[in-house]
DNA sequence: CTTGACCTTCCCATGATGGGAAGCTCTATC
DNA sequence: GATAGAGCTTCCCATCATGGGAAGGTCAAG
């Protein structure tokens, strides 16, 4: 199998692929004479194990843990759930990090009635940040423009 | 006012100020003969109003739409609203992939005892992945090191 | 033997941020 | 006035995971 069909095999794509090569999360791949890669049923089964934990939101470094207790066969679950549940934690953080943006600009929003006329709730709540007192726009054109 | 003064005054890093207008988001900032940067009450307020839109995540890009608005005194609130709707709708999205992810590790956990014997549901779901069948860990090391 | 699909390496870009070096400037103290 | 140290300038590099693309070699089908 060389690299494309691995890709496929796999989910990941071929960049990726020699990407975890090149920082070392797989180990180098077989060579043809002409240079090609190639990739056999463990190398796969691999490539799909780095693709469902990266689906789940493990980083590279988490990957290369669980990869390594995956291949110990004496490993203890307790290190594989404690790096589960660190990371569940990590997630819920963040989820309650974009829960709080989301409920402050839903409560913006609803306050914003949203037609022609020029006065905007949201804009003047953005201006006057947590505590700070209401701030008047510059005059000044910032000068942006898309590149 | 010099970048650091502005930088405390409006809480963001004089890395990113000098970034913000690197890339058009805000004008250049005036300069001393010496060459140093000096800021007014007005660059002070588009800053926390930077600031405030950063906290609350919007993009660099959707920063820009907003200064515009704030800006223009006849803007209509509808804009205002649809760009903070369309990114209440983007945080739910992720909101959601994340609390997939979190499903699922919490039930994996759930099911792994998590103490020094070696079979853990955890790394054989996800060497299954969503609907192949269940893989052997390769034999293989993968060569993996911290550099 | 040609064509087109595929492979290789190498370089560059993303977005938002920080680190740090080399060199200039300002301010306070002696 | 000299000197020290803090603060400013620009420039380059790094992050993390990913993709784009160029230049050139290889393979398989016709």
């Amino acid at each position: 199998m060389n690299i494309g069909e691995a890709a496929s095999a796999s989910g990941v794509s071929a960049k990726m692929i020699r990407y975890y090569e090149q920082i070392d999360l797989i180990p180098p791949a077989g060579r043809t004479e002409a240079g090609y890669r190639i990739y056999d049923e463990d190398a796969i089964a691999t490539l799909r194990f780095i693709r469902r934990a990266r689906d789940l939101g493990f980083s590279v470094e988490e990957m290369a843990a669980l990869l390594a207790l995956w291949r110990d066969k004496n490993r203890a679950s307790a290190e594989v759930k404690r790096i589960a549940e660190d990371h569940v934690a990590d997630i819920e953080r963040r989820i309650r990090e974009l829960q709080g943006m989301a409920n402050t600009l839903r409560h913006l929003a609803s306050h914003c009635h949203g037609d022609h006329r020029p006065d905007c709730p949201i804009l003047e709540d953005i201006s006057e940040g947590e505590a700070a007192p209401a701030l008047q726009p510059p005059s000044q054109r910032t000068g942006f423009r898309r590149r």
